[in-house]
DNA sequence: TAAAATCTTACCTATAACGGTAAGTATGCT
DNA sequence: AGCATACTTACCGTTATAGGTAAGATTTTA
């Protein structure tokens, strides 16, 4: 758990989410899933509750042992509409940045 | 760089790719990319050229200031087909792992 | 009840991400 | 040439992931 900012917490339990959908939906178990993938079931455990931060690799090895493409774990349509929080500008505001 | 497994590389190199893509057309320099996301330019300059394994929030905070779906940074479509090594099977080859 | 299976949580160790800084390597511009 | 900008690479600390093991916490089955 490294900050608590809601969006990240959103987008992490989204993805554990999915993941424990697709893994039911194979009916396979925790250990199951940890010797397809080589990830131990505690660890994935944590990514499927939503209490670690993976990355990418890891996801990647997840969505191919469970047959479905990466990107569906973090397809936030739908979820990224009120993500976008510009009023109704287009140009991105810098701010202090530029 | 964790171990070196050619599908993990093409898939951090597809990643690195469409960031440097995306940040190019919007005339974004590193050093800008950094202070929107609040991740070093080093750190991102070694994700763009796919020497580090990010994390989803990491690449969360990329796609949001680069105003691109986070999706669409890992889409497999194409690259998905050749990672299918499956010969013509449906089932999944649990193999001794059941 | 007991036993088994599943999932969660808490330790531990090793490895890696991440930020910071600084030094290098091109480029381009005056 | 000198200077500036942009990107890379190598350090160094801090923090978190990830595997291993083992112990709880449910649930299900015998």
């Amino acid at each position: 758990m490294p900050d608590h900012n809601p969006e990240q917490d959103k987008l992490l339990g989204n993805i554990g989410r999915r993941i424990r959908e697709a893994r039911g939906a194979q009916g396979l178990s925790l250990d199951q899933l940890a010797r397809l993938t080589g990830i131990s079931a505690p660890a994935l455990s944590l990514i499927e509750t939503a209490k670690r931060d993976a990355r990418v690799t890891t996801l990647a090895r997840i969505a191919r042992a469970l047959r479905i493409p990466l990107w569906a774990l973090l397809d936030d349509r739908g979820a990224a509409l009120s993500e976008d929080s510009s009023p109704a500008g287009q140009g991105y505001d810098l701010g202090d940045y530029q």
